[in-house]
RNA sequence: GCCCCCAUCGUCUAGUGGCCCAGGACGCAGGCCUUUCAAGCCUGUAACGCGGGUUCGAUUCCCGCUGGGGGCGCCA
């Protein structure tokens, strides 16, 4: 197995893991678990600014909560590490000390504001900025006068001049890019911290990552690491540019549409596999009409050579489908379960006091209904709340007086009080014998119960809440509804 | 502006020269079922961006255009 496939994900530690980061880990475990290989997870935290634990957490947190699991790297171990990047600098700066040495790096002591002048010079004169190596022309004199001043400065790749940069993309195919457009990017900043192409580009190699699957938006950064790769001597890995995750408009999935991470969805009470089977169709297919896949079948089905090139549209309505398949799918101790963080936060049930009965059997009625878990309080509301409160315009059945309204009501109240057993059939045979011997159609009399019991009108079937409410509560809520409407008619 | 990439129903997509007056799914519309709402089932709606080629024949191949996207940081 000495060549077998090692993959990687390398987020770095925002705290939230963005939608479209989270469909390329997917797509990288995939990879893996499906040919046997490695998956990494690798902290690129190179930006000093933002890189906490907590951050990192926070990241990880999603990762797990979507099942993808990592075999080596941060947290996981591993004999390439260590897997956080702020904690590999001994290794980046040995690397830029050897292209210094060679000539593949200079030194530049141009200032942040100079760049930027020129930045806009350039595009005042609309052509493409492109640092003019300023500092590579400096004589031997001006440079051990700046290196004497300790004036700051950074490390910048020389980038070739001639030829092309070309790689053959696994999903691309044939790509290249004229070595004239090719910036000398820095790859050490002053301060000393590597940036992220020349670092990627070490650790990869170091950690003999042999696929290197990410977004498209990468694709540019791919032509400018190959020749850093190439000075550094190092074996090219395949890389795989993966299409974006885009909004309604068609732009970079981003903060204008909303929710974009992987928490967010979570909190919005979607499950999971549900996120997973989303954003695995989102820029690859099975080539067969499959749309429901458990994250294992997706192992097996996944292959790189489907992979779309164009953009995919993030559309919500068919996450909520998805979702709603999932909710379907589970059992019901076990999307009880998953409800009751929902319901607690809603202060419908204690934490520590959920009666799992009463709540299974709730949950049950729901099942098909539910979308999200976030909707469970609204939908079971009535079934925690201490009492309902109908309108009494409700109350009144359909082509019936409100006197007629309030009689049935009375009338279903004591009926289901001398029911022998507290059952389904019996109270529907009950119910429907009434109807009958008030000359209603069933339908007429079932809506005002259901909304005295419920206090809304679209709810699980009738005779299946009244058993689980149970007859106390269900009898308590048909006499405060005759009360309601009496009050009303008055 | 410059460079690169992409282009089938509103959306996710199948399609690799004839099987396609383009298939599936979501959505939407209608129907069935039915005590409401769902779920389920059935039916319908809707697309090959445009123009040139190549070919007996193009959604499929080539070129151009148009449109869209990404990149152009001491962010990743």
């Amino acid at each position: 197995m000495g060549n077998s496939v090692r993959v990687r994900i390398a987020p770095s530690p925002t705290g939230s893991l963005h939608v479209g980061n989270a469909r390329t880990a997917l797509y990288n475990y995939l990879f893996a678990r499906q040919t046997g290989g490695v998956f990494i997870l690798r902290i690129d935290d190179t930006d000093a600014k933002r890189s906490s634990d907590a951050d990192i957490e926070g990241v990880l947190y999603s990762f797990r909560w979507m099942g993808l699991d990592w075999d080596e790297g941060y947290g996981a171990g591993g004999a390439c590490g260590p897997y956080r990047q702020s904690e590999r600098l001994g290794l980046y700066q040995a690397h830029a000390e050897k292209l210094l040495a060679d000539g593949h790096a200079y030194r530049c002591w141009c200032t942040p504001a100079e760049l930027d002048a020129l930045r806009k010079e350039a595009q005042r004169q609309r052509r493409a900025f492109r640092y003019p190596q300023t500092c590579l022309g400096l004589t031997a004199a001006e440079r051990a006068a700046r290196e004497r001043s300790g004036a700051p400065y950074v490390l910048r790749f020389r980038s070739p001049r001639e030829g092309s940069v070309d790689f053959s993309d696994l999903v691309r195919g044939d790509l290249s890019v004229d070595a004239t457009e090719l910036d000398d990017l820095v790859i050490v900043r002053a301060g000393g911290m590597p940036t992220y192409n020349f670092a990627s580009v070490i650790d990869d190699s170091h950690m003999a990552i042999t696929h290197v699957i990410r977004g498209a938006d990468h694709l540019y950064n791919t032509h400018r690491q190959i020749p850093i790769a190439q000075a550094l001597g190092f074996d090219l890995p395949a890389y795989a540019h993966l299409p974006l995750l885009t909004n309604p408009d068609r732009s970079k999935l981003g903060k204008r549409s909303g929710a974009v991470f992987v928490g967010d969805y979570a909190a919005q009470g979607y499950l999971p596999e549900a996120v997973v089977n989303f954003l695995a169709l989102l820029g690859w297919n099975p080539g067969d009409t499959q749309e429901v896949f458990s994250l294992d079948e997706l192992v097996s089905a996944f292959s790189l050579e489907r992979v779309n090139k164009a953009n995919a549209v993030f559309d919500l309505q068919k996450l909520a489908w998805l979702n709603g398949v999932y909710i379907r799918g589970v059992t019901v101790e076990d999307l009880a379960a998953r409800c009751v963080p929902f319901l607690t936060d809603g202060g419908f049930v204690a934490p520590d006091d959920v009666d799992r009965t009463y709540l299974r059997d709730a949950v049950a009625l729901e099942q098909e209904r539910l979308k999200t878990l976030a909707e469970a309080p609204e939908a079971l509301d009535f079934f925690f709340a201490a009492e309902v409160t109908p309108a009494p315009k409700l109350l009144i059945a359909k082509k019936q007086s409100p006197a007629g309204s309030l009689g049935a009501l009375r009338q279903a109240r004591e009926r289901l009080a001398q029911l022998a057993a507290w059952e389904h059939e019996t109270i529907e045979a009950c119910l429907r014998g009434l109807a009958s011997d008030l000359g209603w159609k069933a339908g007429q009399l079932f809506m005002p119960l259901r909304v005295a019991i419920t206090g809304k009108t679209a709810t699980p079937p009738l005779f299946e809440t009244m058993v689980v409410l149970g007859r106390a509560r269900t009898l308590t809520r048909l006499e405060a509804a005759a009360a309601a409407l009496a009050a009303s008619i008055e």
